[in-house]
DNA sequence: GAGCACTGC
């Protein structure tokens, strides 16, 4: 079977077992609650639930009297053009009564039609091609130029840069740098201020630039371009360094584009930036964590005096410049974008279905609407699926004289070759319909969209300090994330967004900008690289935006439980290891344990597994019988999975991948991906984390002069036995020591731990919380288990346990004997 | 008995 075919098919799996996945929807509709009920936005509170349904007709008598029983009577061609004009955008074709375009596909039908029935129907099915293409271009690397060739395409490129208007600013630009140590630059999107500002600067600096980004695609094509521009070989004048790939010069290179995490990294080895004249921290707006941390830091370095020569320039793309204006007491600059009208229309009412109402909303633009492509942004992949289902479904069906609809999926569990399918050409008379989540506003740029249809939702994890989990809300998004997502009409012409909520809500109800990151999140490791550059006092340390005590009191506590910090609060050789490596540290006091223990290969390659984010892919095509069948494939490649868990799964999976490996026979190895539905680019990566956590082991014990030096050489001898002789060598089976493996992981995740209860249900050993195996694990279903250990413990519907390994009741009491006692662990002072 | 947005080292 071709790969063309496969995809199709599984289309079609998908469209059959839509109804199931509605059913489901309807119940997880119901407010994402937490157990302490506290502080959460209900999806009853979201504006798509704030105006009641009206199932009415419009003022002008007109409805889409749309999919009966998939869609319901919603009045989407309500559309009301910012800001006061009432407008019509449906065009005359749809009118579903004059018609009677929509065929009655209703969904309770549709789900019982076979697959040759649709196929038979559907001549102009959309044949999706797989990328041959197996290089791996996630990283730019030098092109070959003569010096001539690169100098003719920088004076070409420079015809263009001379039309940006940030160009005509550089001289007033320049003047504010010199007279100010920072300066906050306000660049709308299309001013190209992340190319144009760097290579001023390079003429009046003489130390190095550096230019922080929030992920990595940015900073190496940013890099790519510049260097272009700049007419240099990349890495050399022009360079950049990301986690992985270093095209960069020490001594040649006087501009660095590098992703924010890379910065805080060397602010751990120098925490003065002695190599950098000027840190240009750009796209600040998204308030990352790191970021936020960096800017604290320049601010701490600032006001100590000790870098009186250095410029900062925090470059920012919304109006929120204030805050770092305020922040640093530094002049605003704002240079205007270019960009392309994009005409906004609202909705009159509110729908409670958001499925439904962008389906048909998607479904009018295509026949009202000139030629190009719609995004449309929804919370999660759920909605998505089903979203996508309906529209395959009911393609067919649409009137002939509009553009075939095309619904493609897009979120960050989509495996990359199901990703890529939104950057292919079409054939004339087809419209792509993209259905994102939030991987599109920032991530991932789709090029010919000029609709943009806007749930104004999105999914956000939040973390509680008081109960160490996680929930899953569904929230709305903030005026400036809307802004964000209609920009993506705007990029190659004029453009159009259609918000599926009303402009009063859009002015009252959405905050102006995001809560932040550091707010919401678990600061375990922004407290560990506090405490390792050395600061003391973190209540009063220059934050940005104060997380506040309880996050970082609930931070030490787990630092000071793992072994980080003393009972002082001071950080200890131990916790400066776990700085140092790239894991969060609970993984990193994992891996120092299994080290003292003789489980590092395994632990090595487990941890790798953890950090590789959807590696497993969840399998959403369709009905129930897929899932068993690839649960039931997946079973056989780990019979000790089953048994001890998730951990030792991904272990017995990773082994055999390295088997495949080492042979070479990549084809193979692809074709067993996507049969048992793995990330095979998921598993390259985790031989790269799997080196550089190697590297890492060797690299911060030979440093630590805290050691003393036959510990060291001890230590060294450890190591060198447990990874040199058989590392390469994979031919080379032991059993795997489970318990060991098991026991070096309750060392850092001691309090996620719970006991099977008689009930059979599990609770935490913490307290006591109720909490359930997730559907996703090996260990799901399984209630008779004494003890169980897990990574992750997130709440949705309810409290679940994610990556989950069988413990003994025996480790626990060997690793922490208190835990079964019922004590918490607190900090001593 | 039933399912997770995104990013970084």
């Amino acid at each position: 079977m071709s790969n063309n075919e496969t995809n199709v098919t599984s289309n079609v799996l998908e469209a059959s077992g839509m109804s199931k996945k509605r059913k489901r929807k309807r119940s997880r509709n119901k407010n994402p609650t937490n157990p302490d009920n506290q502080g959460e936005i209900s999806s009853e509170s979201l504006p798509n639930g704030q105006v009641k349904q009206q199932k009415t007709a419009s003022k002008d008598g007109k409805i889409i009297e749309g999919i009966p029983g998939v869609v319901g009577d919603i009045p989407v061609t309500q559309l009301s053009e910012n800001p006061k004009l009432e407008r019509d955008t449906r065009g005359q074709a749809y009118d579903g009564n004059k018609k009677g375009h929509f065929k009655k596909p209703t969904f309770e039908s549709k789900k019982n039609k076979s697959f040759d029935n649709y196929k038979s129907k559907d001549n102009k099915t959309v044949k999706f091609f797989e990328r041959t293409n197996d290089e791996d271009e996630d990283y730019h690397r030098p092109t070959n130029m003569s010096r001539s060739q690169r100098a003719d395409k920088a004076n070409e490129l420079l015809e263009i840069r001379k039309t940006l208007p940030i160009y005509q600013h550089k001289d007033e630009i320049l003047k504010y740098v010199a007279e100010n140590q920072v300066v906050v630059i306000i660049g709308e999107t299309g001013s190209g201020k992340s190319t144009q500002i760097p290579q001023f600067l390079i003429s009046s600096n003489k130390g190095q630039i550096a230019v922080t980004q929030p992920r990595r695609v940015a900073a190496s094509s940013l890099a790519q371009r510049v260097s272009e521009e700049y007419g240099c070989v990349l890495g050399e004048e022009v360079g950049y360094q990301v986690r992985f790939s270093n095209v960069s010069n020490n001594k040649l290179t006087k501009l660095k584009y590098l992703t924010d995490g890379m910065l805080l990294r060397e602010i751990m080895l120098d925490n003065k930036l002695n190599k950098y004249s000027c840190i240009v921290i750009d796209e600040a707006h998204e308030r990352t964590i790191l970021t936020d941390m960096i800017l604290g830091f320049l601010k701490q370095l600032i006001n100590s005096g000790e870098r009186p020569d250095l410029k900062v320039i925090v470059m920012s793309a919304t109006l929120n410049a204030e805050l770092f204006s305020q922040f640093f007491q530094a002049p605003i600059l704002f240079i205007e974008g270019r960009t392309y009208p994009v005409a906004k229309y609202y909705l009159t009412d509110s729908s409670e279905d958001i499925v439904d109402t962008i389906v048909r909303a998607a479904v009018q633009i295509n026949l009202s609407e000139q030629q190009g492509d719609i995004l449309c942004f929804l919370p999660g992949q759920e909605e998505i699926d089903t979203a996508v289902n309906i529209l395959s479904t009911i393609a067919p069906d649409l009137p002939k004289e509009a553009p075939i609809i095309v619904p493609l999926p897009l979120y960050a569990a989509l495996s990359p070759s199901q990703q890529s399918k939104i950057f292919e050409t079409l054939p004339k008379n087809r419209r792509k319909v993209i259905l994102a989540t939030n991987i599109a506003e920032t991530s991932i740029t789709v090029s010919g969209v000029r609709y943009v249809i806007d749930s104004g939702l999105r999914k956000v994890k939040v973390w509680k300090h008081e109960l160490g989990l996680s929930s899953l809300l569904t929230t709305t998004i903030s005026q400036a994330s809307a802004k964000q997502r209609a920009g993506r009409a705007g990029r190659e012409a004029p453009g159009k967004v259609f918000r599926l909520y009303s402009e009063k809500i859009y002015q009252s109800e959405l905050p102006k900008d995001q809560e932040s990151e550091i707010m919401r999140n678990d600061i375990v490791l922004p407290i560990l690289t506090l405490k390792k550059i050395g600061v003391d006092d973190l209540i009063y340390w220059p934050w940005l935006e104060h997380p506040g005590e309880t996050a970082i009191l609930s931070a030490l506590s787990t630092l000071y439980s793992l072994g980080a910090l003393d009972n002082n609060g001071k950080i200890t050789s131990l916790g400066y290891k776990m700085a140092v490596l790239p894991l969060p540290p609970q993984l990193s006091a994992v891996l120092i344990t299994a080290m003292n223990s003789g489980v590092l290969k395994d632990v090595i390659d487990i941890v790798s597994c953890i950090s590789v984010d959807n590696l497993v892919l969840n399998v959403t095509t369709g009905d129930g019988e897929m899932r068993d069948e690839i649960n039931s494939k997946r079973r056989n490649y780990c019979p000790l999975g089953c048994r001890y868990g998730d951990l030792i799964a991904f272990k017995e999976y990773f082994q055999y991948f390295e088997e495949l490996n080492s042979m070479g026979n990549t084809e193979e190895l692809k074709s067993w991906c996507s049969e048992l539905h793995f990330n095979f680019k998921g598993f390259k990566n985790v031989l790269r984390i799997r080196q550089q956590l190697k590297d890492y082991m060797f690299g911060t014990i030979r440093q630590d002069d805290s050691i003393n030096r036959d510990e060291k050489d001890q230590q060294l001898n450890n190591l060198k036995s447990q990874l040199v002789p058989d590392y390469d060598d994979i031919t080379i089976k032991k059993p795997l020591d489970i318990p060991n493996i098991l026991k070096s992981f309750l060392k850092g995740y001691i309090t996620n731990t719970a006991i099977g209860m008689p009930d059979r249900s599990y609770r935490t050993c913490t307290n006591g919380q109720l909490i359930s195996i997730h559907p996703s694990s090996n260990l799901f279903g399984k209630s008779n288990l004494d003890a169980i250990m897990y990574i992750e413990y997130v709440f949705t519907s309810k409290g679940y346990a994610r990556n989950v390994s069988a413990i003994e009741l025996s480790w626990l009491q060997d690793v922490a004997p208190h835990i079964l006692g019922g004590t918490k662990v607190t900090i001593k002072d």
